[in-house]
Parts: structure tokens; C-alpha cells; sequence
DNA sequence: AATGAATGAGGTTTCATTCAT
DNA sequence: GATGAATGAAACCTCATTCAT
């Protein structure tokens, strides 16, 4: 007998009218679809469930996105986005600034997006498109934070700082993991005052070199 | 219209005999199904697939494991049990020591063995009871970091420590996420040695509390 | 993996005004329906590409035809009108004109509705009603054809004329069908001239019973 | 309401005990597939229906022909094939024999294959790769008749020849569909010895150019 | 009257599992 | 004990139809 857990619905709004407007449908998927595959995975992750998060039709799924990998898709550009968004600001910010930053983003102090778009990035639905842009999104945080931290084609140890820097992102990811998606306690509930100090630290050992 | 990448065999071994003692299957299985779960996650990884890679036919999955949650668990199992052998030589290790262990499982400069551990332990099938093996395991995991790092039921700091602890397996997971699972570049085929250093000062300053 | 070919839009009128007059949109609506229906059939017609072609709205399928087979049988009875009309010219014709109504029918030396017509009529939606329209054109063009070819209730040949009628019939519509659905070529280009020596030839070896 | 009437199943076999043998379940779908296929065409009919018919579970026609369409494909090649097969056969009989030979086929008075082979030529999935199996097995047909009828590359008449081969299978097309697919009466029920006067006169007009 | 969003039924396909040899 | 065929549940997707502006 089959026995994958069909993980509770969560359900977003409480009202089911009808016509809720289109471009706000988008949105609602995106969300919903986003938290799903964000934490339970691509293949984990049925449309019908997302759309009953979402309140909405199933088949304005593949109305507005074309297929699953399509909605998967506008995850993960979305994601990218919000990653894009701010670059320019990462540039005069200076070592203490970025991790600052990155500890923001790793802990997510304010809306408790971020974190879900990093679970996001680390999730592949073995399709080779959408594969690519995970790559891509992962390969420009990494690039910006090397910039960040002295990156320079003519530095002599531009190699390093890549190295460290994708270091300083794995960490980032490996903490939002343990803490969103396996639930690890007390890392979880932890205050994020907590978290800081050690974290800080780690970044500061990964991003400032000497 | 992109195509569900279907990952290619894996032939786990070079001979194709049939009648190999059935013994010896259960281990085959075990093994290729530990590589798909670890780097597919589990409902992108299909028991077909598992059995082809050993060379064995399907049915024998469940008859042997009476299914693939029963697949899943025993894969599981032989990770926690790889991870509980040493157990008892966790404890005179000291800092020092604890450091290296951790930095040999991460980075994995021996056997290639434990990343895929590490990597299972990511991946839930929703399964309750697989879930809770999981969960259990890497507790147990971090809490072996804790108790070599000073933690004591009477330690005034011991909740500091827990903490820390679980982010240095943190750490050690998002690692062999961004190397193995993701192949981020350059990391994943940076060599041991330019790695050992950062990840060496990070592991410290998470586990050696002043 | 063939895709299955998603037949191209085909605008059946260059202008895109809207509001264009609710009583032309009907019949704009049947010439693409019957265009379609009669080319790939009853459910392979998507009423979707129906509205395109004609491009109105889709839901005024709806509304001017009920449901997608009432938009099939606006069509067929399109068809049984254009069929019913010159009813009363076939009588007094004899076999020479009969035979060349026919032809031209078949051959479609005019305007190029006609064979649409006959493979519309070959095409079913399995629904009764409509069926039952099909079967009766198609039996009053066979009675027409045996009527103006001498058959009578007291001929004591009747039975042979109505079963000769009936072949004339399915000569027809396996032309049309060779060359205007399957574009059987060179049939499918051939001029009329080549064709109308064979065919003539064909018809009256049916229809002119010594 | 969606009325598409659900054409009643036509159970190949009484019992439906498990475990047929593969070979002999490829068989049975291909035979109830083609069935359905050349009479109500291939997107009316329904995968389920042919399983039900062929009475083995609908599984399996993905498991033997990968998708809907490859199971049309292999009726088609099915029916190529049965064309194929007495192809030398044809060389020398002349035409005497070869319009007997066509009447055959048209009237089938043996086993009930050959017409619904012919019908089934008549239906596109809208697939490239079926489509061009249709137009090269009704252009091998009509070559066929055009050789045994004394086409030739030198012969002056040769296009003459073919255009009338192709005449030839139009009329099988069109009789086969009246009386299969459309069951006009009494045309379908007449007796082959009815109709077999008035179209070996048709096909001798056709064939026999003097 | 006309439009675009939303809906629900039903079709094809996948895949873990079980049966008989 | 081992195999390949067969099964059934459930997933994704399509499409005719209806609602609300």
C-alpha cells in the first residue's frame, strides 16, 4: 500500500470566490507553489495540493504556466529576481555590510521570504532548463558576494575568494535547510540574536581575508 | 517542451550474473538505491531505475523490503549504523580532533562513502517513521559534536553549545550539498587541501567555545 | 516523441473589427467550424481554434450554438440546405445532366464548398441526433441521384437502382476524400479536365442501367 | 453537458483471468485499437475503451506501445505490413485478376480485416511520423495497381495510368467507408454477389485502359 | 452583447506493487 | 528464489463550458 504522507493543505485565503482577478492569481500560485517546492521538493510537490493552497483551479495552473515545470520555473525566475533586485547595492558595501546582509538573508529577520527562495534553488525538478537557472541564480549570489569581498579579475587570489565566497553560500544554505526544512531544535527556534554571533563570525573567517 | 531529464543507469557492477546469492542482493540494492535517494531525492527516484542499477529484477525490491519506504528506511538504517560505529572514540578526541573528523566526513578524502550519507539524511520520503530515523540520526550526530565540544548536563553554556554544534552540521551539509549534490563550481572539484583551511577555521570557531 | 500537430490558425476573414454585428458572427462562426470539422473531424476540432479562425470570443460558441455539437450540427444542416436547395432540378435532367452535376460536385470546378459539404458528412461526433442528420442527408442525396436515375416504387429494378445510387454516392465522397483530406497526389492536383474523362466514364456505368 | 456518446465496449473475450502471455496481449490491443480507430478515428477513441475491449488493464498499453499514438502507429504499420505482404503476387495476374483481387479487398468476403485496414488509412492522429506511414501505405496501394495495370517508366501513359490507379483506390476508400464506418442501407447489406457486377464494371473502366 | 477568467469532468500516462509461472 | 506480465491508484494535463464584469 502506498503511504507518501500527502502533507496537509495550507490553505491561504479562507473565501473561495470566484474570478479573484488574473494577475493576482499568478501570485497566489507562485506563492503557494513556491512553499511547496521549496520544502517538499519538485516530484514531492502535486499541482492539485498547490492549487488548493493557492484557492484556486487546478487547471489555471497549466493555464498560466503551461505545465508543472512551468510553474517551477516561474519559481525559480521569481527567485532570481528577487535576488537580482539589489545588486547594485552589494557593491560599496564592505565587508562588514555584506555580512550583515547575508546574515539577514540566511536568518531572515523580516518576512521569511528569503529563506524559502533559497530552499527553493536547491531543489531540481531534473529538468535541464529549469536546472540551469538554479545554476545560474546560485552562481551570481556567489559571484556577488565575491565581488563584495575584493573579487577582482587582476587580485592574484581571486581563486580563493571564489572558493570562500561559495563556501560562504553553501553555509547559507545548509543553515536554512536544517532550520526550514528539516526543523532542526533548538537551531530552529532559536532567536535570531542567537544565531548571529556564531554565524558573523563564520562569515567574517569565510569572506575576510587578510 | 523540456523533458524530465531521466537520469541514466548506473551499473553498480561490472558482472551481470544471475542467481548471485541473495545475500549479497539486499546489499546491491541497498548500495544503488542509497546513490539515487541521496542525490534524487526520494520520490524523484524510482525503484525501477534502483534495480536496474543493481542488475536485479524489480520484484525482489519488494520482497525484500516490502516496499520502497522499506528501501527508503533500510538505506537509512545502514546510515545511522555507519554513523553510530565510532560512536565511543567521538568522546577523548578533543577539539583538535573532533575538527578533523568532521572536515574528513565533509570534504571526504578517503572512500566517497559518507557525503552520500550526509546527503540521504537530506532527503524525506513524508514517510513518518522515515522521517522520524532521519531526524533522530542527525540529532544523534549533533549531539556527539556537542558532547566532544564540551557539553555537559551541568555546563552552564550548554545550550550555546547544542547550538553550535547543529550549525557545524549545518555547515558540513550545505558543503556536501553545494560539492556533491549540486556540483557548484569551482567548489566541487576544488582539492582537499585548498579547502581544509576555511572550512577548518570555520569548524573551530563554531566548536571552540573560549 | 511526435507532437501532435496543433493544426495553424487559419483567420477566416482579414479584418479584426469587433462588434461585427451579432447575425454575421454566427455565420462566420459556421464556415470556420465546418472548415475544421470536416478537414480533422468532430473531436479533434478544438472549439477554441474554431473562434480563433473566426475570431470572435469563444464563449459565443456558447451562446449562438449552445455547446460544441450544437455548433456541429448548425454545420451539418448548413450542409443538408445547400444539398436540399436545387432538390426539384434534378428531376427532369437525365442521366447525361445528372452525371455532370455530379461531376462537378465531386470535382468542385466552382467554388470549392461542395466537397467540404460531402466530407463534412463523413465525419460523426457520436452523438445520435447529429448522426441521424448525417444518415439522412446522405440517404436523400443517394434517393436523388436513384430517382433522377429512373428509380420508381412500381420499377421492378429499384432495389438495383438504389444500390447503384448508393456506390455513385461513396465514389463521390472516396474522390473528395483522396484529394481534398488526404491530398493523395498526383489525384489531389490533377486538373479537372484529366479527371472528369475516368470519372464521367465511372458514373454512368453506375447510374445508366441499360 | 458534454454528450459525446461513449460508444458501448465490445468485449474480445468472456473470461479475464490474469496472465494472458505477452505476446498474445499485443496482439489483442493492436486488434481491438484498430477496431476502434478506423471506426470512430483516433481522438474519439479512447485508450481505456481499447484496453476494456482487448480486456487487459490499460497499463499496458503504455508498457507495450509507449503512448496513444504508438499504438496507432503500430496499427498502421499493422495494416502496411498486411498490404505488404502479397505484393509479388500482384506482378502477374493481369488485370482480370487484379480487379478480382481489388474486390476483394473492398468487399471482403473472407475474414473482415482488409476493409477495416482501408478504413483505418482514412484516419490522421494528426502525428507527422503516422501520417507519412498513411501516405506512403495508400501511395504503395495505388502504385500497386497502377504496376499490375501496365504502368511502366517508359510507358507514354504512365501518368494516365496512375491517376487512375489512384481513381481506383478512391472508390475502395469510399465504398469500404459507406458500408463499414456508415452503414448505409442497403448498400451495406446487400450481398457481395450485389455488388460485385456494378464494381468489377467501375474498377475494370478504371484499370483497363485500352 | 462581448470578454477573459474560472471551473470540472475526463483523458492519457506513470509507477509502485502483486500475481503466476 | 527469481522473473516478467499484469494491475490499480493517482498524477498531470486538456478542453468544453460557465461565470462575472
Amino acid at each position: 500500500m502506498p503511504k507518501t504522507a500527502n502533507f496537509e493543505p495550507i490553505s491561504a485565503t479562507g473565501d473561495s470566490v470566484r474570478h479573484r482577478g488574473s494577475s493576482n492569481t499568478k501570485a497566489l500560485l507562485v506563492r503557494a507553489a513556491r512553499s511547496r517546492f521549496a520544502r517538499f521538493g519538485y516530484s514531492a510537490t502535486k499541482v492539485r495540493d498547490v492549487a488548493a493552497d493557492a484557492g484556486v483551479n487546478i487547471a489555471l495552473i497549466n493555464r498560466y504556466f503551461h505545465s508543472k515545470e512551468g510553474l517551477f520555473e516561474a519559481c525559480l525566475s521569481r527567485a532570481a529576481e528577487d535576488v537580482d533586485g539589489p545588486a547594485e547595492a552589494y557593491d560599496d558595501m564592505g565587508i562588514e555590510g555584506l555580512v550583515e546582509r547575508l546574515l539577514e538573508t540566511t536568518l531572515d529577520f523580516t518576512d521569511g521570504e528569503m529563506p524559502l527562495q533559497l530552499l527553493l534553488l536547491q531543489q531540481s525538478s531534473g529538468d535541464a532548463i529549469a536546472d540551469e537557472i538554479r545554476r545560474k541564480t546560485l552562481a551570481k549570489i556567489a559571484q556577488r558576494l565575491a565581488i563584495a569581498s575584493g573579487w577582482d579579475e587582476s587580485n592574484p587570489n581571486k581563486g580563493e575568494i571564489q572558493l570562500r565566497s561559495q563556501l560562504a553560500l553553501s553555509v547559507a544554505l545548509g543553515v536554512v535547510w536544517s532550520r526550514v526544512s528539516m526543523g532542526m531544535e533548538p537551531l530552529s527556534t532559536a532567536s535570531v540574536e542567537e544565531l548571529k554571533v556564531p554565524l558573523r563570525q563564520v562569515f567574517k573567517s569565510l569572506l575576510a581575508i587578510g
